[in-house]
DNA sequence: TTTTGCCATAGTTAAAAACTATATCAAGTG
DNA sequence: CACTTGATATAGTTTTTAACTATGGCAAAA
């Protein structure tokens, strides 16, 4: 097994047909009817149905493509990761917990790279798809938090992917409220006090990142259950509602305005924020750049 | 790049001197160094500083190495699966949450498939693992649950991965306690009738399954915890201490002995149960006879 | 010194992968 | 019904790649 042969069938898979397949990779199509056999005939499957009006994608074959684009998609990173270079494009990929000092720390890095080419990535989603990411070398550094619940499961599953994680930080649970909700009064609040007000939380998309912020609060607690998917509209519930969101109380007064404002959550929990990197690969400067931005912005 | 390269530098890099490698690999000293300088060359980087004594990786070696064995891992999944079935040895992989019916249609399975020669494993992990096994191939299938709590989560990440999400029941959350305890006289119980008593949950190691289920109740209300490693022992404190646990209510009888007892629990919740595949990839046979003894053992 | 244990280079050979030309086959077409 | 068209397969050739052998250079160990 080759990448090549693993690309060619690729090609034919989404063509259809070997000799379109032949054409657009540049090669003549015998070529192409030998590489796919040679494949075949190694593993003894048979992935395409051959016929002269086209070929058939065998179940067999289908099978097969799964695991080919796994290594095409692993591949890719290096050509990508590597390729790059040669053109002076810089890259940077971060997967994060939506918190503040993550992306300033991005944009801070972003700055001090200097360079004119560049693609740089701000992931922010949910911790899932950030060990993910650090796993599989989608991004080189991720940024989560461990509190009492998700602290033995993401440990463990740090473990099981390779990773290592440093701490940056304890943050406090805060909630976010408006500045005229009757809560605004209060230094702290505990859960029993936000009983009477609604919850709002993200549903999905990109700003998910507090799915685990919610395992603080339950359903037994929350009779007023708003979800939403924007982030403005959020806001705006805040407001508008006197609803209330829980969340690491990282987020910075700039990003969110004047009329949102954070107090501490009486709860017996913490939040340990911290950065993943693979524990097989060695930081890249750009990251170990990152990290020392990271560590500047919170440790104050 | 080719899947050769890869596998000779890594080989370098655990020998520590290429002399050494090429022997391991079965082929000549030149060959490799120049199979390695030409990998450097394309990409423009230094893997390995040489010296007159042996070679060093350097840092973008390292990084590059991180790279490598992605590569190969997902690599060796392929011959693992494909030369396999030359040697007639049947390969079936499934991640589940911690159902016994999961289990007792794996072994059923194993019975059917009358093979002498297998591999056949049973992997009882948390959601996170399930769901990273099968994006990335190692299992065909994983079994899990939604409920109302992760299911937006769940469905996003799934959609991440193309995975598709098929349901096969519906289950009640259910309360497990030993039969003597004063709650064992209820018909059903609410979380209410929980407060006075300890509730346990596993800590971690492979039967952390219950990890998601967990969410249901949440640390204000429950005054009393204990979190155990083991099977056994929870099963030992939920007699002895008249202590809960709280999970999807499929775990039969045979599997828990005469001494513990399920019972519904009343809560605005369901869990819907269900098997993942990867969208890329046609089922296997195994695969397919495994979903239907899963379905005939749920649908009654 | 001399030997030993490395990696690098040069030149050669064998193997792999491409190419061109042509065969085969079946469905669509006048 | 022959003919064209559009597909894959086969044969033979050429180019490219990846091995090989032999040898050189270099520094540390003997």
């Amino acid at each position: 097994m080759t990448i090549k042969q693993l690309q060619y069938i690729v090609t034919v898979a989404e063509e259809g047909n070997i000799t379109a397949a032949a054409k657009k990779l540049f090669i003549a199509q015998p070529s192409l009817t030998t590489a796919i056999r040679e494949l075949e005939t190694e593993y003894n499957i048979t992935i395409f149905m051959r016929s002269n009006k086209g070929i058939k994608l065998t179940s067999e074959g289908e099978e097969f493509l799964g695991y080919a684009r796994q290594v095409l998609e692993q591949a890719k990173l290096i050509d990508e990761r590597y390729m790059g270079k040669e053109s002076g494009k810089l890259k940077f990929f971060v997967s994060a917990q939506h918190y503040s000092f993550a992306v300033e720390a991005f944009v801070e890095l972003l700055k001090k790279s200097g360079a004119d080419k560049y693609e740089f990535h701000m992931r922010e989603t949910q911790t899932f798809n950030i060990i993910d990411d650090v796993a599989h070398l989608r991004s080189e550094i991720g940024i989560l938090y461990l509190n009492k619940f998700n602290e033995e499961v993401i440990r463990k599953t740090l473990r099981d992917n390779n990773l290592t994680f440093t701490p940056l930080f304890k943050a406090q649970p805060h909630v976010f409220i408006g500045k005229n909700s009757p809560l605004a009064k209060k230094k702290y609040l505990t859960l029993e006090d936000l009983k009477p007000y609604p919850r709002l939380s993200y549903e999905q998309g990109s700003h998910n990142s507090f799915y685990f912020s919610e395992e603080i609060l339950s359903t037994v607690d929350c009779d007023k259950e708003l979800v939403v998917l924007d982030r403005a509209t959020l806001f705006n519930m805040l407001i508008g509602l006197n609803g209330y969101t829980i969340c690491s109380g990282v987020i910075n007064e700039e990003l969110n305005g004047p009329n949102i404002i954070a107090k501490k959550l009486k709860v017996d929990d913490y939040m340990e924020i911290g950065y993943i990197l693979p524990l097989s690969i060695h930081p890249s400067h750009l990251t170990s750049e990152y990290i020392d931005i990271l560590k500047s912005l919170t440790k104050k």
